[in-house]
DNA sequence: GTCCTGGTTC
DNA sequence: GAACCTGGAC
């Protein structure tokens, strides 16, 4: 069904070279920075980065004893301080045990026993700090995937079935993991936004089934798809129209 | 000004 | 389905 996943990287790739992700220095800094980007553009997880860093929090001895009233302030462009600043220090905690070790797929498990891990946090850490082989789904992922292939698939299912549909069609292989999720992030930024997707300028247009919808090849420069109120998941999504008034 | 965004928990 | 938060888009 639909075009292989692998072209659809391809496809980025052509577009906008190897995006070297994830963007930081140490794997302890890809933990950090995987709490502070929940639900959170990654211009203002650079912010709070910056500001823990000059402080020196991003030693993950020091985090790992920071009271919530010291993380405070560094934090405050990300928003969600009160439950990022306590996740902060455990993670440090959990970094700390494990830093030094051979990286387990079982460590995943580790993870999401963290209150305020969920399974994107714990798969940006194994892929990106560790390169254990765990495709990392995030919303662009979905809503990029969604548009590409059209109704019918698993871009609303939970978070591992999805996961499941991906890695089972891609060569198991970290490198191609690390770099497909930094190209995904790169066409949501760029085009496939969430609110009027700017089609004629995306990498993917020529597989995607929203761009190519009504049988035009894809709309001309500035004359992106029509659409109403704001894009559905895809283009045909059967919603039941209930009471619509 | 109000709306909208994005992971996780309850 | 709402709460947690910010700053950019409208």
């Amino acid at each position: 069904m639909g075009i292989p996943l692998i072209w659809v990287y391809q496809q980025a790739y052509q577009a906008y070279g190897h995006r070297f992700w994830w963007p930081a220095r140490t794997p302890f800094e890809v933990v950090v920075g995987a709490v502070l980007t929940q639900n959170v553009l990654w211009e203002r997880v650079e912010r709070a980065i910056a500001l823990l860093e000059d402080a020196g929090w991003l030693e993950p001895g020091r985090l790992a004893h920071a009271t919530p009233d010291e993380l405070r302030p560094h934090l405050q462009p990300v928003g969600y301080y009160s439950r990022k600043a306590p996740l902060l220090r455990e993670i440090a905690r959990w970094y700390l045990d494990h830093r030094h070790r051979i990286p387990q797929p079982s460590w995943r498990g580790e993870l999401l026993n963290i209150h305020g891990v969920g399974p994107e946090t714990a798969d940006s850490i194994l892929l990106y700090a560790f390169h254990l082989p765990v495709f990392v789904v995030d919303a662009y992922t979905r809503r990029i995937l969604s548009r590409v292939y059209g109704v019918p698939g698993p871009w609303d299912a939970p978070y591992d079935r999805l996961r499941g549909w991906i890695e089972q069609r891609l060569p198991r292989d970290v490198a191609l993991y690390q770099d497909f999720h930094a190209q995904l992030v790169e066409v949501g930024k760029r085009s496939c936004k969430r609110r009027r997707p700017r089609c004629s300028q995306c990498p993917l247009r020529s597989v995607c089934a929203y761009a190519l919808r009504d049988g035009k090849a894809f709309a001309p420069a500035g004359e992106d798809p029509p659409r109403r109120s704001r894009p559905r998941e895809g283009p045909g999504k059967a919603v039941p129209r209930a009471i619509a008034r």
